[in-house]
DNA sequence: TTTAACTAGGATAAAAAGGTCTTTATATCA
DNA sequence: TGATATAAAGACCTTTTTATCCTAGTTAAA
């Protein structure tokens, strides 16, 4: 479904938003440790996220990751996601062709619509804080 | 959402089953040719799909693919998914994680349970029979 | 000025996608 | 019957993309 970038980049961003709803800033390092995660890796995908405007860092001593907590109602998965993976998800054809629309459909183009609008409105009405407040409140988890 | 090789499977699959209900052979060359794929890489999802009991071929001059007119009905979709990409995409975790469910789920695991489900059921609901008719009758395409 | 942290870029590994060539099966024709 | 041509099967190789790692910079607090 999505990329192993977009994976982390949504777990990262997830515990990004729970630190910041107790004022506290993630380091890459606890980062990658709380989603188990390739450091290196994470680090790429949290400086894409940084330029996107999705997150923010600061460098130096007790520098990391934040989020303001104003913000995290607006953040949208649906923005990470087109942020890595792009908005292929949304717009591809189900079956990889170029041209895939009402007017020229492939096979399953109409019998994909409504998981793709499923998708979508999923993607769109989730946000980061009823993510983080649910794993706060021990209803998720980020490990395993 | 499927790799390159689903993709190829499928539509190959199509151009085979609207074949066979004319009682014709669909060759490699024909089938690439049909749905723009490399003919190689065609060449190997095809002898997977055979593996796989999906369609049949004969080897030699006047040889190909084809589907047992009687069996199109009965061949879904989600078969031809699971032969080439597996059940990671009715079985996995949307974040990547080995152990997600109802029990500890991951952040999106309720979020996702319902795509998951709609997808599952297009495939699992979607014969080769309907596609392969559909194209014939003009309403859908597998070029471009 | 030291040190903890992010930034930037490339290097490497693994997986997916695609290509080449040889072998095997089989229909057809001499 | 045997030779030939056609078409799939199989083994192996190259390219591209994705995932991962590494090393040297830059920033800023203490």
């Amino acid at each position: 479904m999505f990329s192993k970038a977009c994976e982390y980049g949504i777990r990262a961003t997830i515990h990004v938003a729970v630190q910041s709803l107790e004022d506290n800033r993630a380091s890459l390092k606890a980062i990658a440790a709380e989603i188990e995660s390739p450091v290196a890796f994470t680090a790429k995908i949290l400086q894409n996220l940084v330029k996107t405007g999705i997150i923010s860092s600061v460098m130096g001593p007790a520098g990391g990751f934040e989020i303001e907590k104003k913000k995290l109602d607006n953040i949208k998965l649906s923005q990470i996601v087109d942020a890595i993976d792009g908005d292929a998800i949304y717009k591809g054809c189900g079956l990889g062709m170029k041209q895939c629309d009402a007017s020229k459909p492939c096979p399953v183009h109409d019998k994909f619509a409504k998981v793709r609008a499923d998708l979508k409105e999923m993607l769109e009405g989730t946000s980061l804080l009823v993510l983080a407040t649910e794993l706060d409140n021990g209803l998720t988890f980020l490990k395993r």
